[in-house]
RNA sequence: GCGGGCGUGGCGGAACUGGCAGACGCGCCAGACUUAGGAUCUGGUGUCUUCGACGUGGGGGUUCAAGUCCCUUCGCCCGCACCA
């Protein structure tokens, strides 16, 4: 039963290939619109139903653009460096290009399938040396401007993969990729300055629209905080720096701690008398693994230094110093002044310790709990600041240590460096080389790119190194500068690095001169409309943000921000309500549903599921019931007259569902536009009878959602050209409004009746109409009305008693 | 612990600035057409003690009016997690 979806669907496909419309050129005349939408990594498992889901709400936006007149670059690539294929490569001995390649086709023709209207003359590849050629470009200029550096660093090293990781990668202490233990590893890398960035790329969230969560989980994980760094000299006849965000509480600070890893221990060996200890303590925190030492919040553990005292800045006394792995080295100056009474972890600290907690901010009950209260406190035992507000006691004790030379105000980022080295072969090489004599020298860019060398072995080294390293031909060259015996870097980029640019490509793809020329970046930038999933807004969407914004900075990008919006979808679920997997056995196959009930089933389905933004479990009969619908509008070409203006029935309720279906779209709610084009439909069956002036409205609003069948039922119409290329229908604001509207009428709250009234009757009319109607008179009969209230168009309320 | 979000029929979900709670779809029930129905069409479908009352996790409040605002409490999801 219903309609032929499969000869329909290719049928309108060939149409839209052949008559090439869904190409976009760079006409600057016209007004744009980029609709963009994340480019998929090409795994050899093939489409998830997860990815037509964002593919097709930008879909929708990128046609209704379209038909709205907008010139509109929607384009498709891949995202094809990374581990999964070169481990797949490894195991079956194929060359992860040829995997790469063969994924790719399967996932095009599987995205095809799905009559999603990309661009597919822009279609770019990271793995194609015409793109990372310029993936390197950008490099070299991170390096010129001091914003690439290498370093000797404990790094996060996922023991399966053999690589490193960068912070992103790592979640819960395993490996985000394979799920296998991450150790730390001190190994030289790359890495670039994003810290360098963290204010920029704050400040650019206020001149962008992001949907909140976006926002601020990227403020969260930028971390900002504000305090002062503190010199507190020592017996030693030293100095040492700590940071804190309460310097208001300097006279409450009662002892110190120092991470482990700090160089003071090996500074005051010869006065340590436990110096023994400390070391001990500092090979026991090495060896724990990220995972354990976060996991074990519980107890606070330490060494007291013995032999060593600090000394209080502000009141002189001296104060012990401690070890203990909760202070961080990576963070601040990794040495902490500690108060107890206003610090939680301190506080437990000196409890397991029985170190003196002093009460400096009135308000709480510091023999209970630490009181960190900033809002209501106020200063006691601080001398000169006794008295103040914290936040004034801040600004005078930070004043007092400036005058004194001892402290200065200080901004902190929790926001790490990027580690961009993989010890990996599928990946883009580093381009530069190691000269005994020049040291490291970056390839000139003419030499670019600096192609992978082909390989028989992709198996990484256990010692740490990049596969690339056991090839000697491609690893000795001579140096750029001096043309001496150089060595080629072995380690390759991350799969960040190519996502990171990606859509600058899409702007001019076969561009040989620039990463694409500046007029098609001046006209297509910035994006307008970027979706994609949540898991990606501390990985690539700040990573991008970052290069963009340095590309603004040397003046290669004409806005300082890549996306003017973002909004991200749900995960779809497996039919029982848990994520989609092999291991589960709940996996649906795209292909099976597109076979089965037609790609216009799909698109619709997915779009329909469920608030866009949420997780939403599969449901076959919810894909029946989409399917259901399409054959119903397939239906209206049995009730179709020759009218071609708009009937009053339906008028009203066809302006009305234009401007539903135009807003829903621009909101993100999707589901709600497809239910009011199921009630209008619902309408015209009623009615049995649809004009073609209606019908024709009725496609163009379902073109979007429902593409091949819109097509097909256009041309059965005998309408001219294509329903895709139509233009979108307009509607008049006064017509989406009754002349005639029904006003519930409520006593004392209660709904008691409903009356029809003239849309524009003032308040006196309503009021009469509805105390003469015969529900509502029975109840306000014998009583007193002791408050009426009309709500324009909305409602009335009569108070009585 | 901190940050963000959520809690509405049997299910997915509507309800935009407080104004008819449950749009639309699924499922279910009844009827029609049928040899048949897991197809299609038509009608019904929040709950109950059904001319009425009660209903948006629980309790309290503001208001003529609360799913929506405020307080409180419980439960779930996501992100970060010793960041001084």
């Amino acid at each position: 039963m219903g309609y032929d979806h499969k000869s329909i669907e290719k049928k309108w496909q060939k149409v839209w290939d052949e008559n090439h419309v869904y190409e976009v050129k760079n006409n600057y005349l016209k007004p744009k619109f980029y609709a963009l939408v994340e480019f998929p990594y090409p795994s050899g498992q093939g489409l998830h139903v997860g990815h037509p889901r964002p593919y097709t709400a930008l879909d929708i936006v990128a046609r209704k653009k379209r038909m709205q007149g907008f010139n509109v670059l929607f384009p498709m690539g891949w995202d094809a460096f990374g581990l999964p294929t070169e481990n797949y490569a490894i195991k079956n001995n194929i060359h992860p290009g040829v995997v790469t390649e063969r994924n790719i086709r399967h996932f095009k023709a599987q995205i095809k399938s799905l009559g999603l209207s990309f661009d597919w003359t822009r279609e770019i590849n990271t793995t194609d040396p015409n793109y990372y050629r310029w993936t390197q470009w950008i490099f070299l200029k991170l390096l010129e401007n001091g914003l690439a550096y290498k370093k000797e660093m404990a790094v996060n090293w996922c023991t399966s993969c053999k690589c490193v990781l960068a912070n992103e990668e790592v979640v819960n202490g395993v490996c985000e990729r394979c799920g296998s233990e991450v150790i730390r590893k001190n190994k030289t890398q790359w890495l670039l300055k994003i810290t360098e960035y963290a204010q920029k790329l704050i400040d650019g969230l206020d001149t962008v629209d992001y949907i909140p969560r976006v926002k601020t989980q990227q403020i969260n994980w930028i971390g900002k905080s504000t305090g002062a760094e503190v010199d507190f000299d020592t017996t030693a006849g030293d100095k040492i720096r700590v940071y804190t965000t309460r310097p208001d509480t300097l006279f409450g600070a009662t002892y110190m701690v120092i991470s482990p890893e700090h160089p003071y221990i090996e500074k005051w060996k010869n006065i340590l008398k436990n110096y023994d200890a400390a070391v001990d303590y500092r090979e026991k925190a090495s060896r724990k693994s990220e995972f354990e030492r976060t996991e074990i919040v519980k107890e606070k553990t330490g060494v007291r230094l013995d032999g060593v005292m600090a000394v209080n800045p502000v009141n002189g006394k001296e104060i012990p110093v401690f070890v203990s792995d909760y202070v961080l080295m990576s963070y601040g100056t990794g040495a902490i002044m500690a108060v107890p009474a206003h610090d939680e972890r301190d506080y437990a600290f000196a409890k397991e310790f029985d170190l003196p907690i002093i009460e400096v901010v009135s308000g709480g009950d510091v023999s209970k709990e630490a009181f960190t209260d900033i809002q209501t406190g106020t200063m006691c035992n601080s001398d000169f600041l006794n008295g103040l507000s914290v936040s004034d006691a801040k600004d005078k004790i930070i004043e007092f240590l400036i005058k004194k030379g001892i402290g200065e105000r200080k901004t902190n980022y929790k926001l790490r460096d990027w580690v961009f080295s993989r010890q990996r072969y599928w990946g883009e090489p580093i381009p530069v080389v190691f000269c005994d004599k020049c040291g490291c020298v970056p390839l000139p860019e003419n030499e670019l790119p600096l192609t992978l060398p082909d390989i028989e072995n992709f198996e990484p080294t256990d010692n740490g190194e990049s596969p690339l390293s056991k090839v000697d031909s491609w690893v000795n060259t001579v140096c750029p500068r001096c043309g001496g015996p150089a060595k080629r870097e072995t380690d390759t980029m991350p799969q960040w690095a190519g996502s990171s640019w990606y859509f600058l490509r899409y702007c001019d793809p076969d561009c040989d001169t620039a990463i694409a020329s500046p007029e098609a970046l001046k006209y297509w930038l910035p994006v307008d409309w970027y979706n994609g999933g949540m898991e990606h807004t501390t990985l690539h969407l700040l990573y991008s943000r970052f290069w963009h914004r340095f590309l603004y900075d040397i003046g290669v990008v004409p806005t300082p921000e890549p996306y003017a919006k973002r909004t991200s979808h749900g995960m779809i679920l497996g039919s029982n309500g848990e994520k989609m997997s092999k291991s589960r056995g709940n996996v649906v196959n795209p292909d099976d549903i597109v076979s089965e009930y037609g790609a216009d089933t799909m698109r619709l389905y997915e779009m329909f599921i469920g608030d866009f933004e949420k997780a939403a479990p599969w449901s076959e009969n919810g894909v029946k019931g989409c399917r259901r619908f399409l054959d119903r509008v397939e239906g209206m070409m049995y009730m179709l007259s020759d009218e071609n203006g708009l009937s009053a029935e339906l008028e009203g309720k066809i302006h009305k569902t234009v401007k539903k279906v135009d807003e829903d779209i621009e909101r993100i709610s999707f589901n709600t536009a497809i239910a009011a084009l199921m009630t209008l439909l619902n309408d015209i069956y009623s009615l049995k009878r649809i004009t073609k002036g209606e019908m024709r409205i009725y496609l163009s609003l379902l073109t979007p959602f429902a593409p091949h069948l819109a097509e097909e039922l256009w041309s059965r119409c005998g309408f001219e050209g294509l329903c895709c290329q139509t233009a979108w229908p307009v509607y008049d604001e006064a017509k989406t409004k009754d002349s005639v509207i029904e006003i519930p009428v409520q006593v004392c709250g209660k709904l008691r009746s409903v009356i029809k009234v003239e849309a524009d009757s003032d308040k006196d009319s309503v009021l009469e109409i509805a105390k003469s109607d015969e529900k509502i008179a029975a109840q306000i009969s014998g009583k007193q009305i002791i408050k009426e209230v009309y709500v324009p168009g909305k409602l009335v309320n009569l108070v009585v008693k």
